[in-house]
DNA sequence: CAAATTTCTAGACTTGGTCGAAACTGATGA
DNA sequence: TCATCAGTTTCGACCAAGTCTAGAAATTTG
């Protein structure tokens, strides 16, 4: 036998998704191992901002089957490829947004909580030019937010 | 004798410049101690956005004069304050700011610079309605930009 | 099966915060 | 002006979390 436990007790269902996503991650140029596949799974399932730390507590939730430093080494590799946009709004961690359309951010202060803005409901005009010999990788446009009862 | 030798070494140009800064502290309700002043003399002497590491290596360039406890301390207190305010573009480090105007910033991602972009070179229109229940922190609006010439 | 790539474990490093003890501040009274 | 004293601030030495590194072991590809 071949087969490790892990293949043995996966059902088919999930066989299907993981076969389109290691396609999808092929198609950028990423090798799709079982630990990059249960990321990308992760990650794209739901529409949520994420930090390394729950990425890696979700990956390991049924048993351990990826290690910290492979959670980091994938997320970069991910955000580098283009598949997630690093959002920094935290000076002490960063967020994965599996959504890499233009869109902004509220970053509730008080709970730490990050939800989207859709693009179109701001417009950015008289845009400033880049200084000479430089080019744009990116615009984050953060709304900082606190809840009204808290205090302050 | 009851001057200490950092007084009696100080002439009478940063005597004044120092009390000038001490009233500007007591206006906001911050006691000036010698440590806050010299921090405060550091952040608003140039017109540039330093973090914690930088504040205290020019604190303490000319003998110790202050530790790192107290300096994290006075930049929190200081911004807590509304004096300076913290930019938050790199995920492992706090940028202080001295300018407390509307202004947004370029944040080249290979160099680590930061500068500033005059608020009113851009303009935000259709802005979105905040969340029920929240009040507004601020707005960070950060340009990413790249070296041409860099490696990507 | 062999070569190349990826993952793992363990630990190091940085930023930023905490704690009790020591030093300083500024108000008061002589 | 000077001494005193309560309250505040600073210090120094740790601690915690997030992230990265190195080399060895495992996995993937062809």
């Amino acid at each position: 036998m071949t087969y490790t436990h892990a293949m043995e007790t996966r059902n088919t269902l999930k066989i299907d998704t993981d076969q389109d996503i290691a396609s999808q991650l092929r198609k950028v140029g990423i090798t799709p191992t079982q630990q990059r596949v249960q990321i990308a799974e992760i990650l794209f399932a739901r529409p949520q901002h994420m930090s390394a730390d729950q990425v890696l507590a979700l990956v390991n939730r049924d048993g351990p089957t990826a290690s910290k430093a492979t959670i980091y080494n994938t997320l970069g590799l991910f955000a580098r490829k283009g598949l997630v946009r690093e959002v920094i709004v935290d000076p002490s961690k960063v967020f994965y947004d599996s959504n890499t359309t233009i869109h902004h951010h509220f970053f509730n202060v008080d709970t730490g909580e990050l939800t989207d803005i859709p693009a179109d409901d701001l417009i950015l005009n008289n845009m400033p030019e880049l200084p000479p010999g430089t080019e744009s990788a990116g615009i984050d446009v953060i709304f900082r937010i606190r809840s009204r009862d808290a205090r302050h």
